[in-house]
RNA sequence: GCCUUGGUGGCGGAACUGGUAGACGCGCUGGAUUCAAAAUCCAGUGUCUUCGGACGUGUGGGUUCGAUUCCCACCCAAGGUACCA
């Protein structure tokens, strides 16, 4: 009976589907695992063989939890909103929530026969089910199939997971995003509270404004936030109250500096630009002012900060996390500004035990006070830097750090110590983005401050102990003795920080300061396929829509583009305005008439100074009536932006426990059976982005007591990334040049290029480049660059002619090319039709392709899809390989010529179990049994999968060759097997005699016993090498291992005379003779 | 520049708290089986060698009876981050 993977598989795909026998439920009596994975993002390329690597640890470490007798959560979704999507519904018109589906679900029934309803009347398939748009195929097309779309979930399913499938989740489906925008109102009717550290009600918050103005509050609120007593709060307009509130919600409007990308419309989070271009795409990215829904996830800095030593997760992460929040410890300082009254810079700065070493300011040119404190005679100077740096683009100023620009304002500060007067420059080193935007600049201590003295000519005073600063800043905190400073003379690094924030505070100039890098998260896309705010705008005024509500769906639009007047997307639903009366969305031309946005309304600039602010929200800007205003019909503009991808995946986690809950995000029973995730699989690269903003998210609801944990995950996982072997042929490059003298002057013209595609292969390339001999390089091609330059040498005009060849590597196709690199032409001409006509430059009669590690992606031809493992190997066996290939945390190239070693192993394990009748096993068996179950259990423990199918080849090597038939020892090596190979063991544990599935099958315990030896072979080395080995019994003492082997014929050999100066024996390891 | 991770055969990678470096697999070589191929099975496979052995874990030092493992300095690669005051 030979090994049907094919057959197995199926059937117990089905047998799990049929049983359900991964579904999990509550169950108090024992005890929860929970497994989750970073939920995908649904894409019409599907999966190749790198995405699956981290599903399958997960789902082989909670099969291994179910055996050991765990209650295991291991759900699965897709985070289903997105880009793409929209790009592909920009193009096409198709709606992104057909796509999405199609991505998911693919088009195909169980049979892989087309869906009837994606074929077109005329027997065409709809372009969103196809893979290949550039290819029209029909359903009589015998190979339709390659150009299908798949579906996601069909190619889980082929993996056999242990997902229980029925607690799905689509971050785009209406019914889970009511929950995303229920916790945006939770976070808009919330603020934070910095004496209680943690997020309380609004309410509480109009309570205290009531009571005590906010004099006496402390909280995470905007800078610009002016002082109120009771009395003024209690004059102040509903209009004016509210404005005051959106200064101190947890999610509130402001009109920020954000990252505009004009190419793809919408503005950009820090993470999600790279380099200062858009992540997605490339495209440039400007600061532009417009007004965005904020996330004052500040708040929560130092939390999110402590929080990261409470979780095992990688370092690298948490360094990551750590660098981004980038907490820094000083102190701020006010200087006033010389002759202007009551004017105060105020800088933030680490080492204020330098003070006394300013010998300038530096303000960024943005800051607001530089317009103020110019003087007349400076001001032409200083407008034309500040114009200037404005026009440099980010990427301008980025690329370019080391050309120093400023320019002096021509006023000064006043020393808070010594009354001196302090020049005060701006310069664009300073970013008005960081600290308060202006820096004391002491250029004895900071490189910069030191290039920027020097490049201008500014003093450059020493507070340093025996250091000489004249040419070069002196950093080392730890080695500072400081000087020339009053107070604190002679005082180390420590002590005078303590002393000068101590001697500022008594003077009033300054305090204790922890600066955060952190940014408040824009939390606003001018995108249509994204979770729609539920908030609707009464006179400008954000107003939230009752959660009864809820969810409110995305509008129908035309088309998914800006509108022509620059609104988002939305801005092209005619049906998108909210009817307070009856609570639903109805037609936008019932809109209160004075609510109509116009273009002299379209600002929320009573509190918002400045003018340049884009209505890029105009009809949400726009102006509601008053409440109880007379023209009034309860009619409200929505608003028109969408939240960010990030926005579904910050609470999915916790959705999973009780996902079909229509009354609640979820059950107080669930969460406090289910808790937290137990262990957490994806990708580093949602360092910065997904995995900060979830535990935002889930401190937040912490606070608000609806989960019994403020950190989500205990333990998180980055799975390394599998990366492609691409391959290249090389295209001969030529360019002939030749000098031509006009009597008077050389100059050099680029006479001709070789337009045909030469390929030559990588041996003939590497000896044309060692040698420069053109006959490496084919006949045809040598004979036409002879001809081309003993053509031009016959031109008298003519002075030299050369020629210069280089290699241009191109990628082809992987599927082009078999094991030992040799390029199937015909395949390759065939699926590159441009280079049809291309000559090929053998060696050996064969075209050898070079070979490099890239990243799998299709553009460089290099995608292995588990499609075809499976057709050919099985699930079982691409399992076992993808965990094979190395340790899961690290990133490892493809090679599916490997996969035939595990593939073997299987047939290997199947032939086992198909060989005799049971026996009772010998006593090797036994052993051989028991340290693979010691081993393999420490492996899965300690997430060392690759070694574990080592440790299972041995053990059915070693079976083998004992040829053990014993059912003691077949039926727990089954369920060790299980978690890796599922479907091959159900298969065998049924064949046991088994009626049940083998998925929570009690792990086997390993016996010591099985495993006491008697004697041991001893290493004997000779000061420190081992030479030979030696079996001695494990009784014998120190003596008697020494008299033993100093007794051995090939020690007197070795030592040939030599009296040993000293014997070491480590009974049960080794003996080591020195001398 | 800074932070992090890593550097071991032709390749992917093993090696527990310092104790026989190269497990396991791929590839390669030879053999068996076969009309032949595939598949399967057996043997070999770090380098050099005067066949005694010598040398070998990025480089150079150090600690130790003994170092891939610990310490110091440096080199290289990958990822993150950057006028962050």
């Amino acid at each position: 009976m030979h090994y049907d993977f094919e057959k197995t598989e199926k059937k117990w795909q089905k047998y799990w589907a049929d049983h359900k026998t991964f579904r999990a439920e509550t169950n108090l009596d024992k005890e929860k695992f929970y497994v989750l994975d970073m939920f995908p993002y649904p894409s019409g390329s599907g999966l190749h063989v790198g995405h699956p690597l981290g599903y399958i640890a997960s789902d082989i470490y909670a099969r291994y939890k179910r055996h050991k007798g765990f209650n295991v959560l291991h759900p699965m979704g897709y985070d289903s909103f997105g880009l793409p999507a929209e790009q592909y519904a920009i193009q096409t018109g198709q709606h992104p929530k057909n796509t999405t589906e199609i991505n998911i679900e693919g088009c195909l029934d169980d049979k892989g026969n087309i869906l009837p309803k994606y074929v077109n009347d005329d027997g065409g398939i709809k372009t969103a089910a196809l893979i290949d748009k550039s290819k029209p195929v029909t359903v009589e097309d015998a190979d339709y199939r390659d150009h299908i779309i798949k579906g996601y979930r069909r190619q889980l399913d082929q993996l056999g997971f242990s997902f229980d499938w029925s607690r799905e989740i689509r971050t785009s489906d209406p019914k889970y995003y009511k929950w995303t925008q229920w916790i945006f109102i939770q976070l808009f009717n919330a603020w934070y509270n910095t004496d209680s550290d943690r997020a309380e009600d609004i309410k509480d918050l109009i309570s205290i404004f009531e009571r005590d103005g906010n004099t006496s509050v402390n909280a995470a609120c905007d800078e610009d936030t002016p002082d109120f007593s009771a009395g003024d709060w209690k004059t102040f307009a509903s209009q004016k109250k509210q404005e005051i509130l959106l200064k101190y919600r947890l999610t509130y409007l402001a009109d920020a500096e954000v990252n505009w990308c004009p190419a793809l419309g919408t503005v950009l989070a820090n993470d999600e630009i790279v380099n200062g271009v858009s992540e997605r795409g490339g495209h440039p990215v400007v600061r532009k002012k417009m007004t965005q829904w904020m996330m004052r996830i500040t708040a929560y800095a130092q939390r999110l900060l402590d929080g990261l030593d409470t979780i095992d997760w990688p370092q690298p992460l948490k360094d990551a996390q750590r660098n981004w929040i980038g907490r820094s410890e000083g102190a701020s300082v006010t200087f006033r500004v010389l002759g202007s009254g009551s004017m105060f810079i105020e800088v933030f700065t680490t080492r204020p035990d330098t003070i006394f070493g300013t010998s300038f300011m530096t303000l960024a040119p943005e800051h607001e006070l530089v317009p103020k404190i110019t003087t007349p005679g400076q001001k032409a100077e200083v407008e034309a830097y500040v114009a200037a740096t404005t026009k440099r683009s980010e990427r301008d100023r980025m690329a370019d750090v080391k050309t120093i620009t400023g320019a002096f304002t021509g006023a000064y500060a006043e020393h808070p110590f010594t009354q001196e007067p302090i020049p005060i420059w701006i310069g664009d080193y300073v970013l008005a983005g960081y600290g308060t935007g202006a820096v004391m600049s002491v250029p004895c201590g900071d490189q910069r401050d030191h290039d920027f003295a020097r490049h201008f000519g500014i003093d450059i005073p020493n507070i340093f102990e025996g250091i000489d600063v004249s040419e070069e800043a002196f950093a080392d905190k730890e080695k500072t003795i400081i000087a020339n400073s009053d107070f604190l003379n002679g005082l180390s690094y420590r002590k005078s920080v303590k002393k000068a924030i101590a001697e500022l505070e008594k003077i009033g100039h300054g305090e204790g300061k922890i600066n955060y890098r952190l940014r408040d998260a824009v939390f606003s896309r001018q995108r249509y396929w994204g979770e729609p705010f539920p908030v609707y705008y009464v006179d400008g005024m954000p107003q939230m829509i009752e959660e009864a509500y809820l969810p409110l769906r995305l509008p129908e639009v035309d088309k998914y583009l800006p509108t022509e007047t620059g609104e988002p997307p939305l801005g092209n639903a005619t049906e998108w305005a909210w009817d307070t009366n009856r609570n639903e969305v109805v037609a936008n031309k019932k809109i209160t008439p004075s609510a109509r946005p116009t273009d002299e309304n379209v600002t929320l600039s009573t509190h918002l100074p400045d003018k340049n602010v884009t209505p890029s929200t105009s009809a949400a800007l726009g102006t509601g009536s008053v409440e109880g205003s007379l023209e009034s019909n309860g009619v409200y503009p929505l608003e028109l932006n969408t939240m960010p991808g990030w926005a579904g995946s910050s609470q999915y986690f916790n959705r999973y426990m009780d996902p079909d809950n229509d009354d609640k995000i979820f059950s107080q029973e669930a969460i406090n059976y289910w808790q937290d995730v137990d262990l957490y699989i994806g990708g580093s690269e949602h360092a910065t982005g997904h995995l900060l903003y979830s535990r935002f998210w889930q401190k937040f609801m912490f606070d608000k007591g609806l989960v019994p944990v403020d950190e989500y995950a205990r333990k998180l996982i980055n799975q390394g990334m599998i990366t492609g072997m691409s391959a290249f042929v090389f295209k001969i490059n030529l360019v002939i040049h030749s000098v031509v003298a006009d009597g008077v002057n050389y100059h050099t013209n680029h006479d001709s290029s070789f337009e045909e595609n030469v390929f030559v292969s990588k041996g003939n390339m590497e000896k044309y480049l060692e040698t420069h001999d053109l006959m490496f390089l084919g006949d045809k091609f040598s004979g036409y660059v002879q001809h081309e330059l003993s053509t031009l040498r016959n031109q008298d005009y003519i002075y030299r002619a050369d020629y210069d060849i280089d290699f241009l590597p191109i990628h082809v196709d992987i599927s082009c090319v078999n094991s030992s690199n040799n390029l199937v032409i015909e395949s390759f001409k065939s699926l590159r039709p441009e280079f049809k006509d291309a000559e090929f430059i053998l060696e050996n009669g064969k075209y050898i392709v070079g070979r490099e590690v890239e990243k799998m992606s299709k553009s460089k031809y290099n995608v292995v899809n588990p499609d075809d493992i499976c057709d050919e190997y099985g699930a079982d066996s691409l399992r076992l390989y993808e965990m094979f290939l190395g340790p899961l945390e690290q990133s490892k190239p493809w090679n599916t010529a490997g996969i035939t070693g595990v593939h073997s192993f299987l047939k290997k394990l199947w032939k086992l179990y198909h060989s005799g009748p049971d026996h009772k096993p010998s006593p090797e068996s036994l052993k051989t049994l028991h340290k693979t179950i010691k081993k393999v259990e420490e492996d899965i423990e300690n997430f060392s999968f690759n070694t574990t199918v080592s440790t299972f080849m041995i053990c059915v090597n070693e079976l083998t060759a004992q040829k053990c038939t014993s059912r003691e020892i077949l039926e727990p090596l089954v369920i060790l097997v299980s978690p890796y190979a599922p479907h091959i063991a159900e298969e065998l544990w049924e064949k046991l005699g088994h009626t049940e599935s083998i998925s929570t099958a009690s792990f086997p315990k390993f016996e010591e016993k099985y495993l006491v030896e008697s004697s041991k072979e001893y290493p004997i080395s000779f000061n420190g090498k081992t030479r030979f080995t030696i079996e001695l019994p494990l009784d014998m003492d120190k003596q008697q291992i020494e008299e033993a082997v100093l007794a051995h014929e090939r020690t007197q050999q070795q030592l040939d005379g030599r009296t040993p100066k000293k014997i070491i024996v480590v009974p049960g390891k080794i003996v080591n003779i020195v001398g």
